[in-house]
DNA sequence: GCACGATATTTGCAAATGCAAATACCGCGT
DNA sequence: ACGCGGTATTTGCATTTGCAAATATCGTGC
């Protein structure tokens, strides 16, 4: 029988996941003389986008498990990247994780790397087939069920 | 002062990230009851694909590192999913790994699994649309390939 | 035929990961 | 005010991971 056939190249996850690893791996590299991790990259860009979010939703964002990344932001603390602020007056169960100068300035040096790192990635890419490809992404994403906080404030 | 703001949301890196994590983890839920792990099964596409693939091979084809690799075709020997060859006659440094009557038999039972996933994470699409998708991955997956960015190599 | 630098795989080890349980706190109903 | 189910985060623990060193083999030049 010839049903259980399967074109591996032409699978989405395959392509995405590999796509993945290797934009993971190349940018690791090239943040590396930074002294910032990829997952810590991911962490001070969310809080870049976007500063004093709660765990849960750094967790949304970077896609990182949540108990992972209480250890990676106490792990980034103590390098005075970031600090947790607990808020008596609001919801005492809630740490906001805010960035520190460090992490700021850290941050701002990595955005215009990774931004010459998406314009590497999208080489030969109109700009037309580069908000496709996004616009995309995101169907899938929500066709998953994975409905982060994009929107959310 | 150069504008440091970010849209994280429209970060390509970050839409390939989280879409490959949640395709992975739903995915994971998916052939749990298989008894087999998102990182087997990928070692079973790869194999089921072409068959008698090495080891180093498989890394390539799986994104999984080659010591993780080796320890994982280990297991995977163990339950008697495939078996590894050194083949005297040719270069005897080289492990080939073949699947089993077993392991033949699980990449079959997953592979429909894994069709009606990908259908799912494509709805909504036109099969010009996802064929688009897919292009526009391995473009970009070339893109970083080499040396595109290793400006110190 | 042997030494030497390459290549394929495995293994040592420390760090990262993720599930589940523990902890701390919230707000509601009574 | 109290108990209770629910939520946010941390912590325990076993597994997975990946870099680097070790191991085994290859092929070439001499």
């Amino acid at each position: 029988m010839t049903a259980v056939s399967f074109d591996l190249t032409a699978y989405l996850p395959y392509l995405i996941n590999r796509t993945g690893v290797e934009l993971a791996a190349a940018f690791s590299r090239e943040i590396a003389p930074h002294g910032v991790t990829l997952q810590m990259w991911r962490v001070l860009a969310a809080l870049h986008h976007r500063d004093g979010l709660r765990i849960s939703d750094l967790a949304d964002l970077t896609s990182i498990d949540i108990s992972t990344l209480s250890r990676l932001v106490g792990k980034m603390e103590s390098r005075g990247m970031v600090n947790r602020r607990r808020e008596p007056e609001a919801d005492a169960r809630v740490v906001a994780v805010a960035l520190t100068p460090v992490g700021r300035a850290a941050a701002r040096a990595i955005v215009p790397v990774a931004r010459r790192y998406e314009t590497m990635a999208l080489a030969g890419f109109t700009a037309e087939e580069a908000a496709a490809l996004k616009r995309m992404l995101v169907r899938v994403y929500d066709n998953l069920g994975g409905d982060a906080l994009d929107s959310a404030a």
